[in-house]
Parts: structure tokens; sequence; C-alpha cells
DNA sequence: TACAATTTTTAGACAAACCTAAATATTATT
DNA sequence: AATAATATTTAGGTTTGTCTAAAAATTGTA
């Protein structure tokens, strides 16, 4: 039936990426840099999938995702998610490892793998960065967590997620001890130049510069 | 570096499969039939094949794979035994579920990926069909079992694998319970069509067809 | 509002992997 | 050895997804 290509997936997946970053509906240029090629080739694809009605698409107008593109987009999206938590969970991968061969996992066509792996794994909610899995029917949990840059002074919060998923701000965190379910207190806030003095669990002063801060999501404790 | 493509990868392995078969080399149109393409289409890969230095190629002679091409093939299979076993041994896959899903997971590029698998497996020497998995650096046990036809009355046999790899062959031994490693004992052979009358480990009076027999790979015991 | 800048689309090509039909080699048979 | 049968290759096309360059639409600005 719906016989998607790799290509026709990682596309639904980045507009899909997009409208959650972007809101109501996402261009042209977007796509291409997202999938690091052109403005030319992404026009084609995007008729491509309109015609297979999974996106919205009208000239010049920009896309947003049919109901039936938004399921095919997060059935992705679960797959790479579960495939990125198996690797740190069973094959002793870091959380800066998983991406590339996720990247590749996910396309693989297995309902019976899926939920293989997905009970293999005891039915994870969120991935090795915090993510939301989506469930097989195509929800998802919207996470109200927010970044450390918005914490108040005085306040403890407990992380749950990461904004840049790149594998040096990974590796960063990783080398000052700061992982996902510890417990971030803000001692101080530098007025100057908005870096933070936490509390990392109970390891006093380490300091945090903005643009980390920005890129640590959190829930008030 | 060497970068070849899933069609590449396929055609090395299928290559490397006949040439298990039928020993010497290999022609256009067994690798058709065994691609399920066309002779034409078959004769464009050889080109493109032999100029990666992966295939030895002269018009109208056959194939045989250089030691570039055998390496490559072999670690092919390698991922693709490997994770036929982690389909049965980690997912609850039966032996005939596997082989469509390992043709894809097969191409996954990512040695840790391949090394932790093994690892997790614990270094298994066989696939869930008695196939031999090739080592990292591309040697490969050959296995000198002989067909269960050409047995012996009143000898015992272990079963140690199966030439026919279809889902209706391997599920007809499930529902006779056949399976690899079970100790076969003949006890007469029919002279008129060549069928056997076995023990199956402690349970006697089981039939066998010719054919079946024909398929069953055993070693004396 | 009109022009400039930007974004998007169209037009026309290219590479990979496939196809059919025709041409050429090889092999088998008389 | 000549011819028939089979196998293989070549020639010319198709599809998918990409590209560049040019045209068209939209948006921003003076």
């Amino acid at each position: 039936m719906a016989e998607n290509s790799y290509t026709e997936e990682n596309y639904l997946k980045a507009i899909y990426k997009l409208l959650e970053l972007n809101g109501s509906q996402v261009n042209t240029n977007a796509i291409a840099h997202k999938l690091q090629t052109k403005a030319a080739s992404v026009t084609d694809m995007l008729k491509k999938l309109a015609v297979k009605k999974l996106i919205n698409y009208q000239k010049y107008k920009g896309v947003t995702l049919t109901e039936k593109g938004e399921k095919l987009a997060l059935n992705i999206i679960r797959k790479h998610r579960l495939w990125e938590m198996f690797l740190v969970e069973k094959l002793n991968f870091k959380w800066d490892e998983v991406h590339d061969v996720a990247e590749q996992l996910e396309h693989v066509r297995s309902d019976k793998l899926v939920s293989e792996i997905d009970k293999l794994l005891g039915f994870p909610k969120v991935d090795p960065h915090g993510d939301p899995i989506p469930t097989s029917n195509g929800k998802i949990h919207s996470t109200k967590s927010s970044p450390l840059s918005l914490g108040v002074i005085n306040n403890a919060y407990v992380m749950t997620g990461v904004v840049d998923h790149s594998p040096k701000f990974l590796q960063y965190l990783d080398s000052h001890n700061i992982m996902l379910g510890c417990t971030i207190t803000i001692d101080n806030i530098n007025d100057f130049d908005k870096s933070l003095e936490v509390k990392i669990n109970k390891r006093k002063g380490v300091f945090i510069s903005a643009e980390v801060a920005k890129n640590i999501l959190t829930n008030k404790k």
C-alpha cells in the first residue's frame, strides 16, 4: 500500500520537526537547509508528497502535514527513538553516538521488529536525550519543560532533556557530569553575561554559560 | 573510501553464494535469476563492479570475486547472520521469519553496532539455520556436513543445518519437531521412493520424504 | 507604490539502477 | 562445419532524486 522511499520518510520527518519548532507552516528553504539539499530538489519532492496526500502544499505558501503524513512522520520518529534507546541500553552506545546509526535503522520495515524492541526495552517513554517516544498509534506527549536559562535563582530543577543534540554538546555535558535526571539548583545568576552558578546534585560551584543553559531542558522540582 | 551502494552489496553477496554452490565461476543469467532482475541489468552492474576491482570480469566469460570483493561479501553475510541470530535469540523471531528483516539490517553501516551485537550474542559461530558466521576479518568455516539423504541405515546423525531456507520448509520442520541439534537415526530406507523412516531424538516412526531428506544437513554422530 | 532583495518554482540535465528489444557471442546439435 | 539454440551484451529508454541556471512570485524597503 503506502510504499514510501527512505527519502520520502526523511522529508516527512524533517517537515514534522520544523513544524514542531516553527509552529504553523514550513517553507522550502528551511527543508532544504535541514536536509542539506537544494530548494529545487525540495520543490520536486513536495509535489510528490502532495500527490500522495502526505502534505498540504500550495505553491509559494509553505507546507503542513496531513493527518496521514503526520502519522508516518511520527512512526519514523518512534522507530528512531526506540533504536536510540536500544543502542544505549543494550549495546553500550553513548548518547552522543546513537544518532547516525538510528538514522539508518529507523527505515527498516518490520512491525514485529519495532514492537519487540519496544518490549525488550520495557516500553520506554523517552529516548536517551529525554525526547518522548511516539506510541504505535501516533500519539506523542508534548513535554512542557523549559530551558535552564529561564530558571529562577535558588530554585531546584530536574534535567529532562536537551535542545542541541550535537555530539559536541552532549560530550560537554558528559565531561561535566551533567545528565538526564540530575537535580540542578541555581545558586547565582551573573547579571553581566547571564551565566549561572549551580549545584548539580550535591556538587556545588558548577559554572554554566548562558549558551549551555539555553540548551538544557528542565522541570521545576 | 569504499562507498558501496546497497545494490552493489547485494550483487556481491549473490555472486559469493553462487560461487559457493557452483564452484569456479558465475554467469550473468544465474545472477539475474538470483536477484530477480534482468540479464541486461546484471551486465551493467558487472561492469561497474569490475571497475571498482571487486570482481574479475571478462565479457561472456562469467565472473569471480577479487579478494577485496570477497571480503566485502563476507562482511555482508556476517552482518546478515548476526542479525538473524539476534532476532531469534533476543526478539522472539522464529527461524522462518528472520530472512527479510536481516536483508534490510545487513546494510546498516556501523562497525560498533556489529561488534556489540556479536558481543551481546556471545560471539556465535553459526546462525539460526546452522550457517557459519564469518569473522570480522573475513574468515569462514566451511561446514563438511552432508544431507540426510546420503545417510546410511541404522546410523545416527546430528542435524546441523538446512539447504532450503524457505519459510515453507522451515515451518514444515517446525511442525514435525525437527530442529538443529536433534539426533536423527535412520531406521529404514524405502527402496522405491528413497523416503526414510527415522527416529528424531527419542521419537520413533517419523517419516521423511526424499525431498525433505535432501534439505536436512547432518554430521555423523 | 515601485523597485530591490529574497524565496520559490520551472526547465533542462545527470547518475544510479532498472527495463525492452536488437545485436552479437558462445555452445550445442545435426 | 554449419546451423540452431542459448547466453550475453549493447543501445536506447524510464524513474527517482538530485543538480544548476533562469524565470516567476513574494516580501521588504525606500
